[in-house]
DNA sequence: CTGAAAGCGCTAACAA
DNA sequence: TTGTTAGCGCTTTCAG
């Protein structure tokens, strides 16, 4: 035997209780605080722990007399079942980790309302499907470490929030047959599922709205290096095309998601005299800094710069002005992928799936 | 024996195997996917389990050259140690559940950024330490509900987001020895422990700062139902009589945290000829809305209303106007609501702490 | 209908 | 230094 097990029942002085007179110190109460188990239960009812297993388990295999009994004093002792123990014996499991990226570089981490939000939308998808979630946050530049809790045995798949630049490692763990599903795009040659926002239409409908209000110069905001934003970039090109305007290299702000480097970009373009009509941004962040920044420098909007946002996050109509911006189905989403691991679990090859995304129009672009 | 284990390496040919002309159907895969287990790393390695345990642990027992040997062909399988039944084993767990409660009533849930906040933090500091965070939601009615996953063995203690109505409730959880700790109000006849920020100290600011604007109609947005809210009123009240100044009760909006709810309320308040030169709001959402909706409504901000905001949520500096607020240290709180929690289980009785905040002045109140 | 016993994947006495 | 073995708390086959 290993550790000292706390002792069962029999009730044979045990070596230590000799000592007698023990300082009379807080007993370290052990954080196992005596935690009552089957065996205990089996005992006080004078079955066998076979018995209160069944019985607990619902079992027609036991008489419904014992199984109410059993049930009844399980619920008056306050137990609950040791749901590790469980799942080790059964060899299965309910749990499934969420991984947030945490970059460094770009600073978006979990401080970020859409990747919160998301966490709540997959809060509330996992619970509604009896999936416990188990949050946790890796490195952006090591996505591997995301399947640490898969290839540990705590969850039985993993659900990452943003694919960052590393599409590489996550086709590196679905060859590894991690389960695994990402919110992202969509891209060439890709081996794990993703689930993510239509962001050419996105890009599309934002940048098109812009010059059906009649803007010609469209600064762009957003790090095309993360795939999501390169395709917004690329729905960006085409509306601006579509249009017969050209785009301008001096109006696409490469910045990271960050308030800060938001603020400093558009006060340099100002600054160096840059001429421009609207700012679509690729989160509602970025877009309110854009409008707090304008304003601070005397341009006004949606007068002289009609500003577009990306996610429309729960305060983005709150905002003043209320911001015009591109929904992501958040709630949507988190089912969406919560379901996709599900199928992936299930042995499905699960393909991408990409999620409509709608043009809010608000205050912000109405000159 | 219980289910079919899976064939360990005798070579027999199963009974199955005779069946030859199976279906070439997919196999089934299972959501097992031969998951490798230290016997196999043992088998490979030619020792016993017992020895790749200890050299993957590091013992001192085993040579340095087998422990090294070990360690490479662990790693180049792609072996993890399987956490739940080492945990079983050890008797112990490194996970901490976090729950954030549901309110059906006021809305309030997963999608407030203060809470969002809140988690991230908490994720920085269990990661930081070592442990693992289970996120789980529960209905605020029900609080009692927040110690399933300690009660279960999933978790060792609990941090539950906000208290709520149901002080009452935590007293039980902690008279049953549950660890656990709470983020909020310290209130009379507590069990559990609490961690929060200056509530009192908050309102006091945040009213003395209008008042010395020169407001004397001060608009209290929040529901007195919740603790921590009842003692910002009280900071509130506090500072209007050291002012000598009386409170109206119409100017008491108790709405929930729901902008919504919040931005009704003004509506009402404007429309029923209050007259009122400023808002102290419980929450930045709150205060958003009050200044997209007292804007809407013709009335200029900060110029005829000025309005304080709290908790000093990220994009409260970004907010067009920057919102003067009072903040909540959510980077510190997590990590003195972790530290709580592990002084918890270590058995200590853990007092109550409450943290510091800070009125940030911003354009929101400067005339 | 119920109990005895084996074993999920791991660790740690104890023995060699 | 290494292997043997018991057992963490549970489920389930198999025998009564």
């Amino acid at each position: 035997m290993a550790r000292p097990s706390r002792k069962k029942l029999e009730a044979a002085p045990s070596p230590d209780s000799t000592l007698g007179a023990a300082p009379a110190a807080a007993v370290p109460a052990g954080a196992d605080h005596q935690r009552l188990q089957m065996a205990d239960v089996a005992r006080l009812a004078g079955v066998s722990v076979a018995t209160v297993s069944r019985a607990l388990n619902g079992s027609t295999e036991v008489s419904l007399a014992t199984r109410e009994r059993i049930g009844e004093l399980a619920r008056s002792l306050n137990y609950s079942i040791n749901v590790s123990a469980k799942n080790l014996r059964l060899g299965h499991n309910r749990t499934v980790a969420v991984v947030i990226p945490f970059d460094a570089r770009s600073r978006q981490h979990v401080s970020d309302p859409f990747f919160l939000a998301m966490l709540g939308s997959l809060a509330d998808a996992l619970t509604e499907r009896g999936y416990d979630m188990l949050v946790s946050r890796v490195d952006a530049e090591n996505l591997e470490a995301a399947a640490q809790a898969y290839d540990t045995g705590m969850a039985i798949g993993v659900i990452l929030i943003g694919q960052w630049r590393h599409h590489d490692h996550l086709n590196r763990l679905a060859a590894r047959r991690v389960p695994i599903v990402v919110w992202g795009a969509q891209l060439p040659q890709q081996l794990y599922c993703s689930v993510g926002g239509d962001n050419l239409a996105g890009g599309l409908a934002a940048t098109r709205h812009l010059v059906e209000q009649g803007c010609k110069r469209i600064v762009f905001m957003g790090d095309p290096e993360l795939p999501e934003v390169a395709l917004r970039y690329q729905g960006y090109l085409q509306a601006l095309a579509q249009a017969g305007l050209t785009a301008d290299a001096a109006l696409q702000l490469a910045v990271p998601f960050d308030a800060n480097q938001a603020r400093a970009a558009i006060t340099r373009l100002v600054e160096a005299g840059a001429e421009f009509d609207a700012v679509f941004a690729c989160s509602d962040v970025l877009a309110m800094v854009s409008v707090q920044t304008l304003r601070a420098l005397g341009h006004s909007v949606p007068a002289q710069v009609a500003v577009v946002g990306y996610d429309d996050v729960e305060w983005a109509s709150h905002a003043d002005p209320p911001l015009t911006t591109v929904r992501q189905p958040i709630a949507a989403a988190g089912i969406e992928i919560v379901d996709a691991l599900l199928e992936t679990l299930g042995g499905k090859q699960v393909p991408a799936r990409t999620l409509a995304v709608e043009l809010i129009v608000r205050a912000s672009t109405r000159a």
